[in-house]
DNA sequence: CCTTCCCGGTTGACATCGTCAACGTACCTG
DNA sequence: CAGGTACGTTGACGATGTCAACCGGGAAGG
């Protein structure tokens, strides 16, 4: 085990950002709770950016093999999607800081590697090829479900949803089952 | 004009926001950039959170204008669908910085009353009445719609949609045509 | 065996930031 | 005129990210 305080400092950093949120992973305290000095991590990583990149890069293969051990629990297209969306929302709220972590747009900025790991992974769940470039449409479709239980977690771990009285499941219900504007479900406005 | 140098406060903070992103808009700056100093915003608000989600709320006022216009110059629910999701993502791109900004999570607890006046100006947009208990149905439709939305534009904006090639307004095309995984487009996985 | 170098770690220091306390100044009110 | 209040300023404090300088020990090489 060559790298084992550099293990212990994602460990202490997961630790807190589990116990104290996200503002709470600060370089110093990371330190103290490897019992180590505040300037500690830099000999292991560039900056804060960098060990709060490697931690979201753990995070993100924790979220991947929740939501793929899920969806491959289920058979059939409806009650996978279903399943996908439903364990992909359980893990954004019941880690919410973790998932905040992972999308946290300030430090990302050109690690983008992780992300894409984590997009090939729910491809090859559902079976989809790596992208090939007549492939095209079935990663826009990928993305497209991508984008939306992404909406969806982060509306929903933001209270956004819940406040407006509607539990998630409902919209999640409305989103397997089809989009209700397609079927004009949504009349014209009222408003001239 | 009561209230002017709160005006002014505010224009600073968001040509700071627009020219130098989230981050430079401290309130040092914002004094500076005002011609007055530090700590004169704590004169017009509660702390930098409060500022900035004042900040936030002129925003959202600016982005639901852009998207209320772009739909009600459609019409058709698909083609209004489709300005719907075109008009956000672009909103977003345009002002990455400001959109990020009304999206941040970390000074927005508490303070949903903003992001709900949007939600209701798009659900007027589309002709719905405000929440009532036996619309539920209906709010769950265009709260999953709002998500859908949501997670285009920030995918969109932390740039995870171009770098796997696919254009966003092709992701666009498949949310407005439809899910693809209720019409079986995407096979079971392949990995067992 | 001795020298040299580097890896992992420490302390000291600095700039920046949010925030509070104390102060000052004008203007309005009684 | 007296007093208070709204607005603004400076000084200071603690926290934080980061850098420079220092240090010990072990490996490398003669």
């Amino acid at each position: 085990m060559p790298d084992d305080t550099r293990s212990r400092l994602l460990a202490s950093a997961l630790t807190l950002l589990r116990s104290e949120g996200l503002e709470a992973v600060t370089l110093r305290a990371v330190g103290d709770l490897t019992g180590l000095s505040r300037t500690a991590p830099y000999r292991h990583f560039a900056d804060k950016n960098a060990l709060l990149a490697a931690l979201a890069a753990l995070i993100i293969s924790d979220l991947t093999a929740h939501v793929s051990a899920a969806v491959l629990r289920e058979h059939g297209s409806q009650a996978r999607l279903h399943a996908f969306y439903t364990s992909y929302v359980d893990y954004a709220v019941t880690h919410k800081e973790e998932y905040r972590l992972v999308f946290a747009p300030e430090f990302l900025a050109g690690t983008h590697a992780e992300l894409e790991d984590a997009i090939d992974a729910v491809m090859t769940t559902f079976g989809v090829q790596p992208p090939a470039a007549d492939r095209s449409g079935s990663m826009a479709a990928l993305l497209a479900l991508l984008c939306t239980a992404h909406g969806l977690a982060e509306l929903a771990t933001t209270g956004h949803l819940t406040h407006r009285g509607v539990p998630t499941t409902a919209v999640i219900d409305t989103l397997v089952t089809g989009y209700p504007l397609s079927q004009n479900n949504i009349s014209d406005p009222a408003i001239p």
